[in-house]
Parts: C-alpha cells; structure tokens; sequence
DNA sequence: ATAAAAACTGACCAGATGGTAAAGATAATG
DNA sequence: CATTATCTTTACCATCTGGTCAGTTTTTAT
C-alpha cells in the first residue's frame, strides 16, 4: 500500500496523486478550517475519489499534519535569513519584505497557519514552543545586541517581531475584510 | 415559544438563559470555529440540554448570528469615536488605545470574527460592505483632509487603519503563538 | 388553588462524515 | 504475454450532529 513507511520508494503515481491531493487539501482546509473541511471537499476538488484519497493518506489528520510540516519550513525562512554579520536597518527591511512577498505568494499557507493558531494550535504547538521560540530567540538576542552596540535604537524585539508578523499575514489572513472595505 | 417574534415580552429566564447560552456560544465559537463547534458543547458549558439551548434558538446558525451581530455594534464602535474636532495626533493615538484595550478585554469576540473573516465572512459579508465600509471610508475621507490641511504628515489611510486594526487584534487572535514563544 | 403558559427532558430521526472491505481495473515487470 | 503489485471504485458501516416531538415539570397569573 502507498501509506506505507518512508523508506519504502515511491511510485510516479504516488508521488503525482499526494500533490494533487495536498494541493486540494491546501485550498479547502485554507479555506475552511480543519473541522470545517470534509475529506468529499478535498476529493471533488483534486478529482479523486474519497477512499482512493485514504489510500494515499491514513486520516483527514494526516493530510493535516502533512500540509502544516510542509508549511513550517517555508515559515521560519525568513526569519532565519537575518543575519548577524549584515547591517542591521536593512536586514530588519529585507525580513519585511521577505515576509510580505510570502504573505502575497502564498496566502493560502498564511490562512493554514492562522487556522491553526486561532483555534489553539493543538496540531502544531510543539513547533511553536520549540523551533519557532528558539530561532525567534535567537534574532531577539541579534536585535539586543545591535541595540546595546548602539547601531539601532532600543526597541522591544519581541514586540517588534511580532508587529511585523501581525501586519504582513493580516492582509492574507483577513483580505475578504480588506476587500469588502476596498471594493 | 420563547423563539417567537420580537415583539413578545421577555420573560425574566429567557432573559437569563439566554445571556448564559450566549456566554457558553461565545466560548465554544471563539476557540473552535462555526464547524468545530456543537450544540452539544455549548449546552455542556451552559450546563443545559441541548434541546433546551434549540427551546430558546431555533438553530446553531441562529446563536451565531446573534452573537456576531452583537459584536459587530462594539467592533465599529472605537473607530466611530474618532473625531473630526479634535487633534490628529491625539484622535488616532485614543484609537489605537480603545483598540487595544478592546484586544485586551474582549479577546474572545476578537477571535469570534477573525474565524469569521478568515472563512470568508459567509455570514457577515454585508456587514463588512455596509457598515463597516461607510465608516471606514468616512474616517478615511477624514485623515486625508488633515494631511490636506497640513495637520498630519501624509499617509495612506487604509493602510493606517488595516495596520492598526492588523497589531492590535494580532495579541487577541495570536495569543496561544505569542505565549509559546515568550514562554 | 388551579388553570394556563412557559420551561424542560428523553427518546428519537435523518443526513453528513470519517473510514473500511473487497473486488475490479490499470500499470509495471519478468 | 502473464503475473504481480499498484491503483481505483462500489458498496458499505459507525458515529456524530443538528434538529424534532410528545409529553412532563415548573412557573406565572387569576
């Protein structure tokens, strides 16, 4: 069976069908929240069938759990990118920026994660309080550092992370809100 | 029937009862989406049966819609504030304060409508493109003619807004990231 | 006190949904 | 070509969940 372990080697077909069904999985759990999307969902909308679905995956979670590990890589990218030896205004800048281009590219990503967040993030919550604090940790201590050297001025990191993160996914994550006010 | 039309006169336990299932609904909703929550869950925090919660709203949709729509008259209210005989400066500080303390107090109707927004507003559209729109336009219309009048540097104040509206509902909506990762 | 109205409950139903089993169809392999 | 492994489907099942109903208990009004 193709839901069999890792190191088992992967068919053309298996790898096609899990893209197409992450893919599909990505839109409807964006769009609807776990509980909120139904495995029929996903399956219309990758032109699957529901069990052939579970033949590639074990469970609705699996898919979940898949979508969400797959994302938090691509998540913690910028942040890592900051860099101790680079000056630091435009350091801070290019995380910005970096940070709003993810937020514009991939906003479906952008809802996943707030999804997740909102309602407790009881899927990922290790993630948070262990590579998240401890990569966010680390570019608190950088921003300290360049504030005690006198090269910025003395801001609260973490409350200046957290603005940054708050203002770029606000317009992913609430864009029918900005929409509606726009036109 | 307690559901009946407007116009009736309350009794002194619909009156009760229905303050306490609106409690438990407000609860239930905010931390797991219109989908994730049940009746049953609602009933059990209400401590009362499920049948009883469906004697006082004739469904789960109807709970919901009260609740968003109470919310919806304290959500405009702090932007509604914002005056135009008063100092710039000072006008939009006061704002962002009362919307910070509006995070801080009522985080769970924060949550309440950001799961609202970020499924796509199905049942609040019309109120983000009425309302909320023609207050916010107002206000906007508002900035422009202080920067007009030379009173405020110029800014876009769309984005103002959203990047206010974005940071402080960011503490309410995000909080369970921002505690895993300042422990 | 008593009748009427309001409040409440247990048992139940229908549809949705996650998931399974077994058999049939397709593709890969010798 | 034949055999095997992979893939897909049809027909299900069990559980959950929104909602109903008939009847019981409690409250209110007279």
């Amino acid at each position: 069976m193709a839901r069999s372990n890792s190191t088992k080697k992967i068919t053309r077909i298996q790898r096609e069908k899990i893209g197409i069904i992450l893919d599909a999985a990505l839109d409807v759990f964006s769009n609807h929240g776990f509980r909120g999307a139904t495995i029929d969902m996903i399956a219309d909308k990758a032109h699957l069938s529901k069990p052939n679905i579970l033949y590639y995956f074990d469970s609705k979670d699996k898919i979940h759990e898949m979508l969400l590990s797959n994302l938090l890589e691509t998540w913690l990218e910028p942040l890592k990118q900051i860099s101790s030896t680079g000056e630091p205004i435009s350091e801070i800048c290019c995380y910005v920026e970096r940070k709003l281009e993810m937020a514009r590219d991939f906003p479906q990503e952008s809802r996943l994660f707030a999804n997740e967040i909102l309602q407790g993030a009881p899927r990922i919550f290790h993630a948070l309080n262990g590579p998240l604090k401890k990569l966010t940790d680390e570019k608190v201590a950088l921003i300290n550092s360049w504030a005690d050297d006198g090269k910025i001025n003395s801001v609260d990191p973490y409350h200046l992370i957290f603005s940054i993160w708050a203002i770029t996914q606000h317009y992913a994550d609430f864009d029918v809100q900005i929409l509606a006010v726009m036109e």
